[in-house]
DNA sequence: GTACTAACTGACTGATCAGTCAGTTTGGGA
DNA sequence: TCCCAAACTGACTGATCAGTCAGTTAGTAC
């Protein structure tokens, strides 16, 4: 048994009931029995509720960041539009393999506490950095290769395409809806709105 | 003083605080508190806590209802396509005017309570319902006038710009990034999207 | 075996909170 | 004036929970 497996343990446990319940309805005694250990321990590992908190997000930070550097080393893309396009699927993709980390990310807690501790909002803001600056050299590719749209603001069109997915992506989680059943409409939407009309 | 002061006081507080910090870190000696009242006193007017949200809730579901239907009858719209935007402009204007109404459809605690009360489902389904049938009605009318692409399913695209706007708020409400200065881009951005290409 | 440390634990504490209850106050009708 | 019901209240309770602490166990180096 590897050394470091109860303190896993526990960040995976907490991942699941914090994206699940969010902070203060999971109590540490339920991380603990999730975990199968005493509830003490959470306590030897990490120093309080919101420091077990911050180390979650720091896993989820890196598992996203990992993922679409992971993506873009292995995709070859046509034109800018067509990797713009790509990105929105792939992050839709993630949003559901991974639905936990995407759910931290739409609890309030996650930027309450972002407001307050700046290690927070530290791992908040590499997160969407790392999400928008993806969308936004895919649209700077296509204006130079004349698939994009020449009119449009990169940074903005990135920040709103960004909106977009999140929104959908909450959508769908909220159980009102079937946003799944949206995906191929939101890519050919995204289309219309940025690309070139020649 | 008119007779339901406290009720009402009492309901305003509450929309305030559970909109502005969440259900669970919502106490209802903080309610009694602001609204200058004795503790037990909420308990007279709301059976239970989830009794008082579902309340919130539904003065939230008639605000929204009301003021969407006030402005649809004072505006008039030269074509489908300015009817849809002129919604996407007065549903970010009323995000901003309204700030705790939006701020409490994005409490999680809202949709993990209408998964299994009924009475609080059927509030979050009138409010959704009114957003998305003003955006699909405007889609239809501008397929009709020629305003809109025929090729669109007015439904999907109506919740893919209902998403959007969401998740426009969203990203404002995150306090990460100034989504205030968008709003001129994404009116721009509804329109190439959904606009018929002559 | 001994000694030392990191990992782990059960039993506890003080604070917080939703909800109760037995009673008091208030306002209006006869 | 008396009466009654609705509105309101202070004092209480039982449950929950983050965090502490004094101690035990497991692993490792010599």
């Amino acid at each position: 048994m590897p050394k470091r497996s109860k303190k896993s343990t526990i960040l995976s446990m907490a991942t699941t009931l914090f994206a699940g319940k969010g902070f203060t309805n999971t109590s540490m005694a339920e991380v603990a029995s999730m975990a199968d250990i005493a509830g003490a321990t959470i306590f030897y590992h990490f120093k309080t509720k919101e420091d077990l908190f911050v180390s979650v997000l720091e896993s989820v930070k890196t598992g996203i960041v990992n993922e679409f550097s992971l993506y873009f080393q292995e995709e070859q893309f046509t034109s800018g539009l067509e990797m713009l396009l790509g990105a929105v699927a792939y992050h839709l993709h993630l949003a559901t393999a991974n639905r936990e980390w995407f759910l931290l990310l739409r609890r309030h807690y996650t930027y309450e506490l972002a407001a307050v501790n700046p290690v927070c909002r530290k791992y908040l803001e590499d997160i969407y950095t790392c999400l928008v600056d993806i969308f936004e050299k895919a649209l700077n590719l296509g204006q130079q290769d004349d698939s994009i749209n020449q009119d449009l603001s990169t940074r903005k069109t990135a920040l709103i395409i960004l909106a977009m997915v999140d929104g959908i992506i909450q959508l769908e989680s909220n159980n009102l809806y079937n946003a799944g059943a949206l995906y191929g409409e939101i890519i050919a939407s995204c289309r219309r709105m940025v690309e070139n009309k020649q």
